[in-house]
DNA sequence: ATTTAGTTTAACCAAATGGTTAACAAAGGT
DNA sequence: ACCTTTGTTAACCATTTGGTTAAACTAAAT
């Protein structure tokens, strides 16, 4: 992991990245993160005036690493089948690195759904215009089995990235140990693009 | 919503569901839960000794209505199709009666992995080696394509339970209010499984 | 009627927590 | 050199929080 400044700003940024996508906003504390930063906690709120406002930034760092992956498949001008396979493909790449990262989101958002309101206006916020124009088309043309944007969208997203986020549920359940899953998701890099394109395409 | 009991205990639990399957562990009040369950804050450490404990109680309670839905698609004596067909008829429509649950037993197996080991004990914890066994000779047969059953179980999962802990994110990027989403479920009710059956059925 | 056991409450407590203050150090401009 | 701004810290503070206590109330048992 190459550490990407070391002011002190980023030290904080860093070491509060770490824990609130560990304990989230409510387990999170304010001295484990000046302890992590290596600093006095009085500087946390010299340089972030609160907790929440530290916690926001933090929050708006994670999904603006998370939008751009999902903008790719929504603003990309590959086919709706090619979409699915980079995704798909990179997207498990990508969160491998960063595991914390889609529970981090998800409860979070989960916890104030409101707040999410405050990130949509600034950067490239993920917008499913275009995609479902590309899929009204494909199945007009019948290359693809009818089926609404939304719906395909939320099984893709689905498929790729539960598996990180019920990890814990589903390792339980089928009983497999850490290398083992790490051995599915994987097979999933291209194993979920076939299996999402077996299900949508005609024949 | 009917109540099961109006023993002080009965309410406490009550209450306590509520508030934890709202804010979570962390973010939980036991002040709250009183007031919630209309006593006063000693009688929940009179009932349940700890914050922890009454967490746990409620974790159980919680799951315990969640195994049975998962051990319907594991343990049934039905087909492979029709155990899809069930599960995401039956799962959504339950689900949709207990919006939180999934969002709660999730995130706090996040937090605390651990933890669920000292639920795997007692009850009928959901198991997969019948369900694995059932595909692995129905990939045999030719009647499914290749397929791993954990990959399998993990997509069935998936695609019917990340809707519910994705709402926020999905509400967001696809831009649709709450009724078009309640829509979206409603639909999903037969179309997932028509999904996974066209993903995966040979022909 | 009195004891006894279980139930419920108001008041209390120690620890933890987010946040502030005031003093001090470093750096930069003049 | 001197002063102003910015960065950094230890000590402190008010509030919140999970948990306790001791007393009061209730109802059944003796």
């Amino acid at each position: 992991m190459k550490e990407t400044d070391h002011t002190i700003e980023a030290k904080i940024l860093n070491a509060a990245e770490n824990v609130f996508q560990r304990k989230g906003m409510d387990g999170a504390r304010m001295q484990e993160i000046a302890n992590e930063a290596g600093i006095n906690k009085a500087l946390l709120h010299y340089y972030f005036r609160s907790k929440q406002l530290l916690f926001e930034a933090v929050f708006k760092k994670a999904f603006s690493l998370l939008a751009p992956q999902l903008n790719k498949i929504l603003n990309d001008d590959s086919s709706v089948e090619d979409k699915i396979k980079n995704f798909s493909f990179n997207y498990i790449s990508f969160i491998s690195e960063h595991p914390y990262l889609p529970n981090f989101i998800i409860s979070e958002l989960n916890r104030n759904p409101n707040f999410f309101l405050t990130i949509k206006e600034p950067h490239g916020f993920p917008r499913l215009d275009k995609f479902k124009k590309q899929v009204e088309t494909d199945v007009e043309k019948g290359i693809l089995k009818p089926i609404k944007a939304e719906q395909l969208f939320m099984n893709i997203i689905a498929l790729n990235v539960f598996p990180f986020i019920g990890k814990p549920l589903i390792k339980s359940i089928t009983n497999v140990d850490e290398e083992t899953f790490n051995a599915l998701l994987e097979e999933r890099k291209t194993q979920v693009a076939t299996f999402i394109i077996d299900a949508i395409k005609t024949r």
